[in-house]
DNA sequence: TGACATAGTGTAAATCATACACTTTAATCG
DNA sequence: CGATTAAAGTGTATGATTTACACTATGTCA
């Protein structure tokens, strides 16, 4: 069977950056090319978009299918379609970034092991096409919505200390924070409340542990 | 002559709201669509993109055909792809917008005057597919660049007043601003300069003239 | 029961944003 | 040619926000 049209078409993909955060720092998943171009290298995991499906839904539905990850903060960030962004044939691709909570991150069994990883985002391996491109852009990006949004929150579990939050916000940013001026900043939001539990954590005080009041909602801030 | 495909692909085109401002009035460029579906309908120029140019490169080309419009900013807005957006085909729309200079909107001798016409955004005819959203997303991102960017001067003819950027200002963002914060605020960025010249202009005292002094560039600040 | 390690807290100073009204100046008109 | 007109141009005081900064609290474990 083929599809043929009265002037040549692009083929259109989505790629997805996937975020999380683990042990203080950023991390990205890529999976292993299996086929060329740029076989087994790492790349943005993506594909093409089905003819009934929308931009986000096909992002949504690979980012599931390579990875199992689903339900997570999914944004559109760019589209990509230099002529020569793949050797071989016109594509041009919608690139999303995705957040995902760091009690979620086990990857789907489904996959082999070996074909999905995460990365730090400091230590990436080369990426196949324009991929090392598109994931600085949304390490751009997110680290300018960390300023004005409250994007930082989709990375939490359900439960979290202040704390562990100041660490997401020092990860991305790549800077440290001030405790004090941290914690008035994200109380006033309004956007996390306490749950009165406590995690006890060793041989020290335990710390509140907060909840996001609405998991789904990223508010813009100020 | 066809090109043909193993799998379905969508068409993608470029659709590009055009700004300008005229009279103190946000205006935005439309076509009347000469071809079925939207047949008569006003539309955003666009087109679809060619196997050998980029996105932007699509966008700028579509801007000069369709308008005589060239080298002004052009900046990608955002990717639209719902798979029904356009009753007949598959079509994905990856969206600018570009900012007119209110010295250079005379358009195209070569386009029909009858098919090509500003119009103000407060009182656009009924669009064709999405672009009524397509221009309120535009016009929305447009809002916020202003706060914190240069976006504005784009606008701007070689020499202006302040008075008169002031009033860019006051059009998109709909609200006065207040004259002596506004100049502190504008003239602390150092984006632009006195040039000597003064606009004499009616009974009453001659403001100075100012120019960008890195026309191409837009500042992001703070 | 004392040492440890992280949690939790407030204030003062500096910076930034806002509100606000009169003087200047060239042109025009009587 | 002097008076009128209309927009240009200018500074300060107040409030709001942001920043810098260091000690006390508390549960665990040896």
């Amino acid at each position: 069977m083929s599809y043929c049209y009265d002037y040549p078409r692009p083929a259109v993909t989505t790629d997805v950056v996937v975020f999380t955060i683990r042990e203080e720092t950023l991390q990205l998943l890529l999976i292993k090319r299996a086929a060329a171009p740029y076989q087994g290298c790492w790349a943005l995991p993506g594909g093409f978009v089905e003819p009934d499906e929308s931009l986000e839904q096909a992002a949504a539905r690979e980012l599931e299918e390579e990875t199992g990850v689903a339900g997570v903060y999914l944004e559109q960030l760019y589209t990509y379609g230099a002529p020569d962004r793949d050797p071989r044939d016109r594509i041009i691709s919608v690139a999303y970034y995705a957040l995902v909570p760091s009690d979620r991150l086990q990857l789907r069994a489904a996959s082999d092991a070996e074909d999905v990883r995460w990365f730090g985002f400091d230590a990436l391996p080369a990426l196949a096409f324009d991929h090392d491109h598109i994931a600085r852009m949304a390490h751009e990006r997110l680290a300018a919505k960390l300023d004005y949004s409250t994007i930082a929150l989709q990375f939490m579990p359900e439960r979290f200390t202040l704390g562990e939050l100041q660490e997401v916000y020092e990860t991305i940013l790549r800077a440290p924070q001030d405790k004090r001026n941290f914690r008035k900043r994200i109380l006033a939001l309004e956007a996390i409340e306490a749950t009165g539990e406590r995690r006890r954590n060793g041989a020290h005080r335990p710390a509140m542990l907060y909840r996001v009041r609405d998991p789904q909602r990223v508010a813009i801030i100020k």
